[in-house]
DNA sequence: CCGTCTAGTAAGGAGTCCTGACCAAAGGAG
DNA sequence: CTCCTTTGGTCAGGACTCCTTACTAGACGG
């Protein structure tokens, strides 16, 4: 509400600023070449070098530019401007990597669980997979950007069980287990919001403000976005879609969830989807395999009916074990055109998705975290 | 993406907005008074005074303190700074108002329809409103915002007619109804959207900054609102629920605009809802009006659940010409709270809810337009 | 070897904001 | 009535930021 209050300090940091984000882009260049970037005056852009270099954040590379015309010296951040963490968390093991401000991964490191899942099991994963990628890294982690295969809390961080929704990773606190390992804020979010944000960024959603992404697999969930951000509700569970009312076999209205507990397509003992199952019954030319797609097909377009009717997307990406599967999704699509607003409908297509949006998150978070950092007086 | 370059005419515009806004939040101070306001120092408060008066945005308004100490003069937005228009546009007619930067509504009028409705009619109702308050109004009109009781194209600023919807008002384009009486950008959204707006600045979702409101009455609709924002989605329809999938009565999955048809709650020859008809069948003690409230509950339950699996909302508010009667709000509350993923619900209190959301609007959207209006080189 | 071309520096100036001192004028105390 | 206090507003000086223009340093090309 209240509007920031005009001095030459702002102006200075909007310059500092300037000079490190073109930096961070383009790895090294010299002051010229910032200048021309940035269209700020090179007399000021050498300004800023200067601070910046005092205050440890730049540094001469020792490289010169050779071609016509007197050498000039490239800067390029500081090697020990520090990393951010990037994980993903799922059933069946931990993916870390470390990044650098440019976008670089510097490290990574897998740990699986194998026969021992759990909420306790994937503690310790995540904090071996910290443990291998550290010592890879150059300076310390001041941030962490966290993927995981269950609800999250927005407030907490946590992971949270919701009823009659498979708890893939369990009772578990990011935050807590990387606080002696991680300086700075760990931001944590559900895997498919961070999927949905890496096909905006460079998938099939490439660009698109308001889309709908979803996740279909042993769990069900969907991302959206709305006005080019992932919006996750109060408590951070917006696209926790077990318990919509959808249209079940023989046109009863049910939750999604017992669409599939109906059909006999849960895991023993579980509120998680059988996959193997499903493909099982839904793949192939047979009549009750037909039977099968037709009524998955009708009970995500309950589903994606209920996202356009409220979200209003561009577009719809399916995603997931068994939501990407050509034929299954080509039932979906083929149902879903028939209702009065349908939309283009999509396949998922970046590898490691959840990694990747994490990642990209990451990058950000650890730029802003270096360009905000408090620096040192210059009271030499 | 590209960051804004610095440079000291941007910290000059931002002193002259500091000491604008302080303005029109305050009608008049003095130039000591914006210094305190602000935290500016009272001789750069005074240059922008000064700069700004020979812009022609400030004037002195003649009054001088009293009490202790030399006296001050109070200065004020010029009187010609400009108006804008804020109009409500239902099936009954047209209300107009003009505010000005203070956000004092300076002129109203209201033109009903009586017994020929239609999108000509809607204009030409419109056409006159304007009339009718233009001449009571200082300056011109700077920006209008419209609100409208149909769907409204995000891109156009068109009413649209959707598939199984009532076309309240009809075909209309407001902004080209307006084009020769207002000088700046038309901004046209639906009822809905700017109600919440309206709850959330001064009703009962007071702050809220993620919540669902769900509109019941001859049409059917809602706005969802997402860190803070009201989501309108790619086309301007998210919210447009009356093809959601809901339960029906006998359990059945059916669009919710259906449960009406299936009830005999429509009018005649048209899908809206004949809400007379409605309250007659569902008010009282008998039990067969226990059995439509229920079967309204149930169906509105479905809708909410998908609200809630899709948005995550921390409150759902009902308003409508039933949605808000409190016995079938009592029913669709105690249905909705027997739900696995329930919200605390409310209902609207803001009277002339679209029409309220829409003037804060445009008193925003005055401000803004005063602010960054381009004002004459200072090169006397 | 000299002209050309480019990175970077130096000098000067315009503009912005601030601090602290000062002035003007009204109300209150005695 | 006079003096002091209080407050709005201005003045002068200074710190700082950014820019333009001109210049220097130094390598390549012919």
């Amino acid at each position: 509400m209240s509007l920031a209050k005009p001095s030459l300090e702002m102006l200075r940091a909007l310059t500092d600023e300037n000079v490190l984000r073109a930096l961070m882009e383009e790895g090294r260049l010299t002051r010229a070449e910032i200048a021309a970037r940035t269209g700020i005056s090179k007399p000021t852009v050498s300004d800023s070098v200067r601070r910046l270099s005092e205050a440890g954040l730049l540094a001469d590379t020792g490289e010169r530019t050779t071609g016509r015309g007197r050498v000039g010296t490239y800067y390029s951040l500081a090697a020990d401007t520090g990393a951010a963490l990037v994980a993903s968390i799922g059933p069946d093991g931990v993916v870390a990597e470390t990044v650098d401000a440019f976008g670089t991964a510097t490290a990574r490191a897998e740990v699986g669980l194998g026969r021992a899942p759990g909420p306790h099991a994937t503690a310790r994963a995540l904090t071996e997979a910290v443990a291998l990628v550290r010592p890879r890294t150059h300076g310390r982690l001041r941030t962490a950007v966290i993927s995981a295969a269950d609800p999250v809390d927005r407030a907490t961080g946590r992971l949270v069980h919701l009823p009659d929704a498979p708890f893939l990773v369990g009772d578990l606190d990011p935050a807590e287990v990387l606080a002696g390992s991680v300086d700075g804020a760990v931001l944590v979010d559900n895997d498919i919001n961070w999927a949905a944000r890496a096909e905006r960024a460079g998938g099939c959603a490439l660009g698109v403000d308001d889309f709908v992404y979803v996740h279909l697999g042993e769990g069900l969930g969907c991302a959206v976005v709305t006005d080019a951000e992932v919006r996750r509700g109060h408590h951070g569970l917006a696209g926790e879609i077990a318990h919509l009312f959808t249209e079940g076999p023989r046109g009863r209205a049910m939750p999604f969830t017992e669409v599939f507990a109906e059909l006999g397509l849960r895991r023993a003992e579980s509120t998680a989807i059988d996959v193997g199952a499903l493909r099982a019954a839904a793949l192939g030319d047979s009549a009750a395999a037909r039977r099968t797609r037709g009524a998955l097909a009708r009970a995500v377009g309950g589903v994606l009916a209920a996202a356009v009717a409220l979200a209003d997307p561009r577009l719809i990406v399916l995603g997931g074990a068994w939501g990407a599967e050509p034929v299954i999704a080509e039932a979906i699509r083929a149902h879903f055109a028939a209702l009065p607003r349908s939309v283009p409908v999509a396949a998922a297509r970046v590898p490691e998705p959840a990694l990747a949006g994490a990642r990209a998150r990451a990058v950000e978070a650890l730029r802003t975290a270096i360009i905000t950092a408090p620096r040192p007086e210059a009271s030499a």
